[in-house]
DNA sequence: GCAACTGCGGTCAGCTTCGGTCCGCAATTA
DNA sequence: TAATTGCGGACCGAAGCTGACCGCAGTTGC
């Protein structure tokens, strides 16, 4: 029965929207006879739905939280919230979910009606200014490219490579990976015939889908630990421009005061420790850690002591 | 029948969770027959879901967006992150959709598995040290507070008022409302039988729920509107202790640059602006404005130019 | 161009389920 | 105590569902 089950969904909806209704409610609004709304919750509930149900005059229907997520019914701004919300997620302004959020994100954007993509890519973009983290990468781009190892799609991009030759490549993606730092995609590249891990920030111009992808398991398996070891024996890596300081502060204060995500904190004797970036340093870094109220000493590169000194004129002429 | 709810239900599911399906996979997924696929695919379509399929044999089906967002079916980890999305994005950190994510929170907190919502709070504490924002408000407060406006149930609360006494506050809460900088709650007063605005991050303890609420309407009928002119005319609003300074910048363009949730950006002349901060100044109001490499000029208050002074010494040392 | 694969949709038969109506019962609140 | 609300059994006619079969049409790859 259709209508048997488009009304599920509505009373689903319903029970989302607002806490608490009585069955009278519940049956005005689906146009159905109170008994059918009786038979409707006892289906929800035999589906793993937990719907609470008390008696008497200011009894009704809850839907509570069970062991199951139900599906989500979200209206218009809602699903612009969530979608922005996973964005910045994606973007790495939380700590380890950074990955997650793009399997949302991949899943939400799929199914988004356009005029709601719209407004999510407006409100992104106004965003922009103030990042923390490493280089900025298009959410939608993330998105794509994950849902292109989710389906098993071709892909066609143009790559700027370390030695900043550009290249057209055609790959059967794996994975998409962070690294605490950057983004990173694990693809196999037919034209080479192996698999290469590609910075995502070095992909340039549209990616276009290709037909259907043969499925690669990631040597080793683990997507995670194949980019970390490629990134090793590649060598460079990320290690090109770390910024390293010195602070007189315990270590073990240092750490609680600095997300692991934003710079690693090694002791240097008892009274101080040495934070150094993950990934290439900015100056945000620089300016968090005289934040911090403890002496800082700028150990390398020398940019870094030079930018302070930027900065200290900056801020001298303001005061 | 209740199987064929669950089925489209799953199928829904299943189109999520893979952009491609053959009607045969689908089939062995669900343990029915092929035909049967093909007319649960034709209701879904009917219900308004844009199921497309193409023929031959790199064929299948897949769903696509549409004018309407499907009822979102996510798995464990991604709820996680939407929460956690949402939660960020209702801290403040993304320009004008606070309100929209406490509201999608409240919905998703409302079923959001026990074992889930540890985690999300496990993930969301990590984050706190860096904050840009605000006081610091709890976001499970918020989506508590939201929902009880949604649902219409009464609340009670210790709150601490500008006077510093606190008082035991019984109420019919109307409407969330964050005004840029803070977050207010509003509600009838059952005591003092009026309406009143409480700074949300002025509560304290635990919220109880009590019973049924009356449903009240904001004076105006605009929640927001009211709050602003509560703030207006109670005279002190939030205005202790602004930070303002002068810029050599474009107006237009230092906006582009500064998200306006941070900061207000007046014209001073052609060439330069006046930024104030939103509610009191922090010492990476300084920062972030010496970091948009444009000579600045502390106007007030004294406070900030002395901090401009201390970190001056501090990264002078530095270099 | 052919073969293989895929989706499409009609029809039939047997069966299940649906939804409305009626009923009395139990729990809660005012 | 009375009113309100949810619960669930029983009945019945109507409606929908599933699987099986069929031929058709569009796409891809050889």
């Amino acid at each position: 029965m259709i209508q048997t089950s488009a009304r599920l969904l509505a009373l689903l909806s319903l029970l989302q929207v607002r806490r608490e209704w009585t069955g009278q409610e519940l049956a005005d609004r689906l146009e159905v006879g109170p008994r059918t709304i009786r038979r409707d919750v006892d289906k929800l509930r035999s589906l793993g739905y937990p719907i609470e149900a008390s008696p008497g005059v200011a009894g009704g229907y809850r839907l509570s939280a069970g062991g199951e997520l139900p599906p989500l019914l979200l209206d218009d701004a809602e699903a612009v919230a969530v979608a922005v919300g996973l964005r910045t997620a994606a973007a790495g302004s939380i700590a380890g979910i950074e990955e997650t959020s793009v399997r949302a994100l991949a899943k939400l954007e799929q199914v988004l009606p356009n005029r709601l993509r719209r407004r999510v890519s407006a409100l992104g973009d106004a965003t922009s200014a103030f990042g923390v983290e490493g280089p900025r990468i298009d959410a939608d781009l993330l998105a794509t490219l994950a849902a292109a190892c989710r389906d098993g799609v071709r892909l066609h991009f143009a790559y700027v490579a370390r030695d900043e030759k550009t290249s057209r490549r055609n790959t059967e993606p794996c994975a998409v990976v962070y690294s605490g730092y950057r983004w990173y995609l694990v693809a196999f590249d037919t034209d080479r015939q192996d698999f290469r891990t590609f910075r995502i920030d070095r992909i340039r111009g549209r990616v276009r889908e290709g037909g259907r992808a043969h499925r690669h398991t990631v040597p080793g398996g683990d997507p995670a630990a194949y980019v970390k070891q490629q990134l090793r024996t590649s060598g460079a890596g990320d290690r090109a421009e770390i910024g390293r300081i010195r602070m007189q502060l315990p270590a073990d204060i240092a750490r609680k005061r600095i997300p692991a995500r934003y710079a690693t904190v090694e002791p240097d004797g008892e009274e101080a420790c040495v934070v150094s970036t993950r990934g290439a340093w900015r100056r945000d870094f620089l300016v968090w850690m005289a934040l911090l109220d403890a002496p800082i000493e700028v150990l390398e590169p020398p940019a870094m002591a030079e930018a302070a000194r930027a900065l200290v004129a900056r801020l001298g002429a303001a005061a």
